[in-house]
RNA sequence: GCACUCUUAGCUCAGCUGGAUAGAGCAUCGGUUUGCGGUACCGAAGGCCACAGGUUCGAAUCCUGUAGAGUGUACCA
């Protein structure tokens, strides 16, 4: 994706492409659980209860209406009364002409709420026609920076880098979608004593090095090769280190090649992977090399220096490591340039928000970082700094992802692996040509490696495992692409205008209706924790709902009435457009055929 | 040693501010077919939520301890 085509994704994420007629009066529709908890506020009010907000929960069963609330318990304790005396009170004054058509107490103080059949259907004509699906950009938009992916560049990117990439990639289309600006950044490794010993040899391989830069794994174990058996080349290895630090014109240009080479093998994935980074995003470590010394600097005019073994800490109070800053030979560590990038967020771009999606076993120094970033002044006292962590990728038999003979799997291989399996996966009921079905399979491949690791909490380790990830049952991405193909073939089918009105009758039909409205809550939710896994279940969900109301529900067959198919094929509809907005967030793709 | 994270059905995982009889999928067993795409749907069975205490009207969820697993622990990033 270039540069432009970038800017034009984000922006497609939050224009509502074809303004709906509604517009104007949606807010009174939106945000479901807001207008309740609201409802449910003025009712304890009335009812002569303090509270400061409540938060009513989906309701635990179908028998206990849609929505509940449990809090009476805990203000009948504060109040010293009976709760299911206060919870009557309550419910007395909930009003049941409009949104809410009942509302009763139940168990020792439960409140369970049912929404109005009627403005279920309302509510959900409101989707139809509108791109965003009625989901509202925040009130306030923040300055979001997403931190994710940045690979080493002496390297090619393995599977350590995937949840980085596609978690980061999903948090940022979801911000952006929700209206926050959102500032990318890709802050890649391009420094270290590493790069003396690979410029030496590009230079040696000829300085083009396109040749030998082809398979930067080989090419890096070449260099080490040399550099443990020639000690004339390690001591120019050495030389080379120095001489770049120093501004060397020379090693810089041999510098500056291999870093455009690697970065390339980066775009490479990026683009097989679906992740919208450019090279606008790239801010490299390299970059703040000229502002170390000054955050030093700053770190002592603030007095939280301390010089132990000849090197720079600041020693933090309950933590037993100190935070170093700088090394005894005067040189700097990854701690100085990750808080130069802190200053450079919030100070020159401007952040609100800053997500740093990197992997759990680095929570000790976010911490660390985090608490001197805002002791120092370089971040705001509400600047929001979080650690998205996530954990390792095991394989089936739960050890961690290696190749047989242990070395570390290279991204750009697995990818092709899921192609090839998705191939397998997807023996079709009819014959496609070869373009097609390589077409396919890479939508179906690369998805359902994107689905498997954001469908689980990304705190936990997960299993790797093809067979699952590529199965039609259960929570997978083959799943909701076939719900969505399977939609297609109906709308194919039909061929007319889906243009009539949605009027809920059935059971099915009335839950497949509830969970389209629940999809903007969810993102709010799932934006707001920084958890994708949110955005999976929900899909599952709905699309889970979709094939039961398509069992019980015929649409096309002859005995159906016009306004029940219309009402059925505009909720048909928009199941495939919240399917593929959903997935779209996610960076995985639908097909109509499958 | 210390710190952090984790332990839920045979397996893979959900479980929002503490709430009602702890939920899915896979696997197992049994159903649904002149099917708008059966790669689907329905049902059954499967649990001391690691263990022991505590707080609470109420705990998988909060606190303490124990056991087991993982990760991190000053001059790499």
């Amino acid at each position: 994706m270039s540069p432009s085509q970038r800017k034009a994704h984000d922006e497609n994420l939050i224009k509502t492409n074809s303004p709906s007629i509604f517009n104007s009066n949606k807010s009174d529709f939106m945000k479901l659980k807001q207008q309740i908890n609201s409802i449910l506020l003025d009712a304890l009010q009335q009812a002569g209860i303090e509270a400061q907000a409540v938060q009513v929960s989906d309701a635990s069963k179908p028998e206990f209406g849609d929505y509940q609330y449990n809090g009476i318990m805990a203000l009948a304790k504060q109040q010293k009364r009976n709760p299911r005396e206060i919870a009557a009170e309550v419910v007395a004054h909930i009003p049941t002409d409009g949104m809410i058509a009942r509302a009763e107490v139940a168990g020792p103080g439960f409140i369970n709420l049912w929404l109005d059949t009627n403005w279920v259907s309302q509510s959900v004509q409101m989707l139809v026609g509108d791109a965003r699906l009625s989901v509202d950009t925040v009130d306030t938009p923040s300055k979001v920076v997403v931190d994710y992916s940045s690979p080493n560049m002496a390297k090619q990117m393995h599977v350590g880098h995937l949840r980085s990439s596609i978690i980061g990639d999903t948090l940022a289309n979801l911000f952006a979608f929700l209206g926050d600006e959102v500032i990318r950044q890709n802050h890649i490794g391009d420094w270290g004593t590493q790069f003396g010993m690979l410029i030496a040899y590009l230079e040696e391989m000829g300085e083009d090095g396109s040749g030998s830069l082809s398979d930067l794994e080989q090419f890096y174990k070449d260099a080490k090769g040399r550099f443990d058996a020639d000690a004339a080349f390690a001591d120019k290895s050495r030389e080379y280190v120095v001489k770049l630090q120093g501004g060397d014109v020379h090693c810089l240009h041999l510098w500056d090649n291999f870093i455009d080479k690697s970065l390339g093998h980066c775009e490479e994935v990026y683009s097989k992977l679906g992740v919208n980074l450019t090279r606008e995003d790239v801010r490299a470590e390299s970059s703040y090399n000229d502002e170390l010394a000054g955050i030093v600097t700053a770190l002592d005019d603030k007095g939280l220096l301390t010089l132990s073994d000849g090197a720079q800490c600041v020693f933090l109070e309950g933590d037993e490591n100190p935070f170093l800053v700088q090394k005894s030979d005067g040189g700097y560590l990854y701690a100085t340039t990750d808080l130069a990038a802190i200053r450079y967020r919030v100070q020159t771009l401007g952040a609100d928000r800053i997500s740093y999606v990197v992997d759990a076993r680095q929570a000790g120094h976010f911490r660390q970082l985090f608490s001197v970033a805002r002791q120092a002044g370089f971040a705001k006292p509400d600047t929001r700094l979080e650690h998205v962590s996530f954990g390792m990728m095991l394989d089936k038999s739960g050890r961690p992802f290696k190749t047989r003979d242990g070395g570390t799997v290279k991204l750009i291989d697995l990818l092709e692996e899921a192609v090839i399996h998705a191939k397998e996966a997807i023996t079709s009921r009819e014959a496609y040509s070869d373009e097609e079905l390589e077409r396919i399979a890479e939508i179906v491949g690369i998805g359902a490696v994107k689905y498997a690791d954001l469908s689980i909490h990304r705190d936990s380790n997960y299993i790797f495992d093809w067979d699952k990830m590529l199965s039609f049952e259960g929570n997978t991405s083959l799943y909701l692409q076939y719900a969505y193909a399977r939609i297609q073939s109906i709308l194919r089918r039909y061929e007319g205008e889906v243009s009539g009105a949605i009027i809920l009758t059935t059971d099915p039909e009335r839950a497949l209706a509830l969970k389209l409205l629940q999809f903007e809550d969810m993102l709010h939710r799932a934006a707001a924790e920084s958890l994708p896994h949110y955005i999976t279940t929900y899909l599952y969900e709905l699309a889970t709902l979709f094939m039961k109301f398509y069992e019980t529900s015929p649409i096309l067959k002859d005995d159906v009435d016009e306004v029940t198919r219309q009402n059925r094929l505009q909720l048909s509809v928009l199941t495939g457009e919240t399917i593929q907005r959903g997935l779209g967030l996610l960076g995985i793709g639908v097909l109509e055929r499958l």
